[in-house]
DNA sequence: GTCTATACGATGATAGAC
DNA sequence: GTCTATCATCGTATAGAC
């Protein structure tokens, strides 16, 4: 594997574990086996090397989230398995977790960030339509406000279980959100 | 007003601005007039200020759920204020914005937020319960989850409008949460 | 209590050899 | 492409004078 590879490897792992601020360029470093001369060829700083890496787990994030909301898929499946993906880990969204620093606010990352949490309603919203006009939800019901509650309910439970140090936080979250958009199913 | 109320508030804006990792002695300092001597004839260090500073921000915020949650208002009422009470910062929760670093989850700090949560979720969960005893929300609804999404619906809000860049995602998931909650109410 | 002086490691980056 | 100096600056803290 060539070391460019390898830094940028390094620089996911760091992100995830420690956010951008933590993640020096010494530690990408010490955990690819690369040199600073290395690092430096490759890329042209730290932010520069956060935005490529954080582009990686863009994708990833991405790919996960397609597989989740499938078009083939009912809509009302689509909104359980989003809300019932198990996020057991209290190291918080890839991308979410960051917004937290104020560099991160100041910097291109956000961009990155900004349009996955975009993505993410977008195909939330969808999936909510279609369940009003297939008649799974009352047809007043606000799919943008409510896109936007969803995805902040997964944001938000990590918040919940990194401050508790409660995975299970996000958990019943989770089910909270599901119990709320079944119970609008069930009765209207 | 004494130093040490100086460095203190200096102490509170510098981690609501920029965050625990971010809040340096030395800007402590620059902020608050005071000199490296009587920081640290105060305080500890950063850890023991940081906790102090922390401390008076956890008495005002519990003050704020206080007055929303008054125990003599309606239940449906209290949950409305909660999640209607405008939050167009982009800054996020004084407390919960802190959980993001890894410096935070690995010291005493973390029980002050962890401990605001629950707070909060307790209030939450006994309007909940108060709701469903009085029919106005179904009974089988389970108030402690539920009480877990709306407080992750708040923290999870910042996180959307930090990372967008637009305050009124915020907004958007309050209005969600209650589009939820009285969807629940009217229809069951 | 408050100040200044001093220490030492970490950070983020550049220079230049191989 | 990759490496090893080297650098200025910042972060965190201690010492000791006033």
């Amino acid at each position: 594997m060539s070391k460019r590879q390898n830094i940028l490897d390094a620089a996911k792992n760091l992100l995830w574990e420690q956010g951008f601020e933590a993640m020096s360029p010494k530690k990408v470093m010490r955990l690819s086996g690369a040199g600073q001369g290395s690092l430096y060829h490759h890329f042209e700083g730290k932010e520069d090397l956060a935005l490529a890496a954080l582009t990686e787990v863009d994708s990833e994030l991405r790919a996960a989230i397609d597989s989740i909301f499938d078009a083939g898929k009912d809509p009302m499946d689509r909104l359980y398995d989003y809300l019932n993906t198990p996020r057991g880990e209290l190291q918080g969204c890839k991308l979410g977790r960051l917004v937290g620093e104020k560099t991160i606010i100041e910097s291109n990352i956000c961009t990155i960030v900004g349009a996955y949490f975009d993505y993410v309603c977008a195909h939330l919203k969808a999936a909510l339509l279609e369940a009003k006009a297939s008649g799974d939800l009352p047809p007043h019901l606000d799919a943008e406000a409510v896109s936007r509650s969803l995805a902040a309910i997964i944001q938000g439970g990590y918040i919940l279980a990194r401050g508790t140090g409660d995975a299970r936080q996000m958990q019943m979250a989770q089910e909270g959100a599901w119990a709320m958009i079944e119970g609008l199913s069930s009765a209207h």
